[in-house]
RNA sequence: GGCGACAUAGCCAAGUGGUAAGGCAGAGGACUGCAAAUCCUUUAUUCCCCGGUUCAAAUCCGGGUGUCGCCUCCA
């Protein structure tokens, strides 16, 4: 089935159709490295992620490119406070990045490009725009001209006129209009800088996404993604910049997902609700915040705490009991012929794999779709048990990590015990074999202060961390 | 002023013309030595309010109300 994706130039739900069939080339905004990102940098890395993810399993060849901003202002600032060069202060910050993307479920984008490995790039995409017209020169710095590029607007549904009426214009700018942007800037004292056609000087911050989006993907790509607030400007300004350089467009379906509010209020340093994903990371596993973030639509606006991180946390418990009980069946499973009533299960449970399908079909519902995967463990919870043949748990187990597989969730893998509490549950087990109860439950209470849960099965004790 | 989003049970959240998914929390039951897990039942005659269109609306239209965002660095 053909998906469908949410493209915000139409504002409407079109048909994604890449441009070469069977290849999907994408672009999503990627961080400011000058500190840990937050919660709210979170969401698109995850959505996008998934997308990315979701695509491939559909057969796509994806490429995928998510840019590093390692020069500009907050980074230079973040240096001179510490005493350390800027790249010191992006090295360090990228590596984070990956820290916790990693803890977040994130894979790695096909290229992470910095902006200071493509100042070459960036400088003759820029002298294209000026070539053709559409950006002017004053003293050191170049600007785009947004009055010589009609359809400039056109992304956020708004004119040169309004923009205008709501633009603040800092003193000591040369621009001709008050919405045109800096492409190049000049350096001041102190700076990191590069030798330009203009002078010393470095970019300006939205022709980075243009130069790399053209360098590792082409002139017109599939889909380029961030989040709602980048709609205006820096995605308006990538367009302009990129058509006036290529006279072609740029990218066919534009995806913003919605923000994160704290308390209905949007996350800022001023009002003190502001959360990494490190601080979050010393109180969850991050994998409940990845199923955070996906059991609503991305373009939705969500509010985040820590009470709803701690439902969250529930929920996922209940996908991991599951998953282990499966293993657990797995271990002991008869080797017998499926009866016809079990070869019937199969076909219901794969009606849970459409919905996932359909779901993920329908621009991106995660929300649906994590709902598919908890029918489908209703449904394994309630049909398999210690008497089902091998073939039909390892049916069952498969078809539920295939779904958890596309979404990246579920993932980790059962751990071992160490000795000691092996022993522990041994004597249990004796205890209970002889009825002596009262030594059976304190052993059980014992381990279950120590974040052990026991649990008592027709195959035998099971284990659990809580 | 311009552009835009959101409002569904105690909480979170799908559904966008055909009679309210899923999760968390709660209650009752089954199972268990007791638990845990699981399963079953139960929790919105109703989807912010008021009109309208329709055989039929949470879903479409009009008008309100409330909350939030972008237009300035910002995911």
């Amino acid at each position: 089935m053909i998906m469908k994706l949410y493209n915000t130039m139409t504002r409407r739900k079109e048909e994604f159709v890449p441009l070469v069939p069977g290849e999907v080339k994408m672009y999503s905004c990627g961080p400011t490295v000058y500190n840990y990102f937050h919660i709210g940098n979170a969401r698109p890395f995850i959505i996008f992620d998934i997308l990315r993810n979701y695509l491939e399993y559909k057969g796509y060849k994806v490429t995928f490119v998510q840019n590093f901003t390692d020069v500009d202002d907050k980074i230079i600032k973040r240096a001179k406070e510490e005493g350390i060069t800027e790249k010191e202060v992006a090295d360090k910050y990228i590596e984070e990045y990956f820290k916790d993307a990693e803890g977040l479920g994130i894979r790695r984008a096909d290229y992470h490009p910095r902006v200071t490995e493509l100042i070459s790039d960036i400088i003759n995409v820029v002298k294209k725009i000026q070539d053709n017209g559409f950006a002017y020169e004053v003293d050191g710095d170049v600007y785009f001209d947004t009055t010589k590029y009609r359809e400039y607007g056109k992304l956020s549904k708004q004119n040169l006129e309004e923009l205008e009426a709501g633009a603040r214009v800092e003193v000591g700018e040369h621009k001709k209009h008050p919405m045109d942007f800096a492409l190049w800037k000049k350096q001041k004292p102190g700076e990191p800088a590069w030798e330009s056609p203009w002078g010393m000087g470095r970019p300006g911050w939205h022709i980075e996404c243009s130069a790399m989006s053209m360098k590792y993907l082409g002139e017109t790509i599939d889909i380029h993604s961030g989040g709602q607030d980048l709609i205006f400007p820096h995605h308006e300004n990538e367009i302009a910049q990129s058509e006036a350089a290529t006279g072609k467009p740029f990218a066919r379906y534009w995806m913003h997902n919605g923000f994160i509010n704290i308390n209905n209020e949007k996350m800022s340093k001023s009002l003190g609700n502001f959360f990494t994903v490190r601080d979050i990371s010393k109180m969850y596993d991050l994998e409940v915040v990845r199923l955070f973030m996906i059991s609503s639509h991305y373009r939705s606006p969500i509010n985040f705490s820590k009470d709803l991180l701690d439902s969250t946390k529930n929920s996922l418990e209940r996908l991991y009991i599951a998953k282990n009980n499966l293993l657990h069946l797995l271990e002991n499973a008869k080797d017998r012929d499926e009866t016809e009533e079990e070869k019937a299960l199969r076909e219901k449970l794969m009606t849970h794999k459409d919905k996932f399908i359909e779901a993920m079909d329908d621009d991106l519902n995660t929300a649906d779709a994590v709902s598919a995967i908890f029918d489908l463990v209703r449904d394994i919870n309630s049909n398999i048990n210690e008497n089902s043949p091998k073939t039909l748990i390892q049916f069952a187990y498969d078809l539920y990590m295939e779904l958890a597989g596309v979404l990246r969730i579920v993932t980790k893998k059962e751990e071992s015990l160490d000795d000691e509490i092996e022993k522990l549950i041994e004597e249990r087990q004796k205890a209970r074999k002889e009825k002596n109860w009262a030594l059976a439950d304190k052993i059980r209470d014992d381990l279950k202060s120590r974040g052990i849960i026991l649990e008592d099965t027709p195959q035998g004790v099971k284990w659990r961390r809580a």
